[in-house]
DNA sequence: GTCTCTGCAAACGATTTGCACTAGT
DNA sequence: ACTAGTGCAAATCGTTTGCAGAGAC
């Protein structure tokens, strides 16, 4: 359940995926890649370039727009549509939701593989083909709590 | 779970919202809640303007901006922040879920009380406290999936 | 050399805002 | 008359796009 955090199976994963996909390894893909798995927050697309631009002053937002929406469709990155007017981007592959903060904003990764494995009612069947599930729960973070109390 | 439309027991509703919230049931608010109760489907901001029109050509969209603004604060309404870029607008205040077709990006209501009474998992309480959780399920309506064997 | 990728700037689309007018109490 | 609410137009903000140059193979 641990981030990672870039390292050189990571680097092999992008390989061989933009390999795969028949795109370029550039260097601001591996740059924007590497600072996506660095991240262990979940950041936006601008989040993104701010912290580019102290390695590569002159990447451009639109590349990392460009960027994050190929990772996207290549299965890299989740995007998030939660209810800032930004996206949010997600490296963590791994089946989670999420908790936000409707105070703070705040997005945090939750676990609940039971959930990820319960059976879905049957009037879903009647609707379509479900491919994913995600779970968005919103509240008050601890942090904020504290603050309430103030 | 059937939508009702808009009926007496509608305006009694809104008419003592409006008037606990200390604010004006005006001829648009009021009109714009109707379009809302009538909807059987999620509409966005233009949506509901369009629809209005026909009725209040004078109506901004603005205004049915500003409303649903409101009505979200009150309670009347939930906006949803699907994958679409547009936000839509959600009447339906009984506890439900949504599924959306990834394809023509309709929404389905989708209910399923087991899991709202669901027992979440422990490691959310170090993170805060829920009020509302809300599953977005994703894949491909019938529709979709008949038209892919085509 | 070709062809993808990038940077720049301009365009875009949804939403918000400032301001003056309107209407209800 | 006072004040909330409205319509209009302009502004804003995140995101996308057209185009010409840059860089990789």
């Amino acid at each position: 359940m641990e981030r990672q955090g870039f390292n050189n199976k990571s680097i092999d994963r992008i390989r061989s995926i933009c390999e795969e996909a028949g795109i370029k390894l550039t260097h601001q893909r591996l740059e924007i890649f590497k600072e996506l798995m660095n991240a262990t927050d979940h950041p936006s697309a601008e989040d993104i370039h701010v912290r580019l631009q102290k390695r590569i002053p002159t990447v451009a937002l639109d590349t990392v727009y460009r960027t994050l929406a190929t990772f996207d469709e290549l299965g890299i990155t989740r995007k998030l549509h939660l209810a800032n007017k930004r996206n949010l981007f997600d490296v963590n592959l791994t089946q989670h939701h999420h908790f936000v903060c409707d105070r703070c904003r705040k997005v945090e990764d939750i676990y609940w593989p039971d959930f990820d494995k319960a059976t879905l009612p049957e009037t879903v069947v009647g609707i379509g083909k479900v491919r994913s599930r995600h779970l968005e729960l919103h509240g008050l973070c601890n942090t904020c709590l504290e603050q309430n109390k103030e």
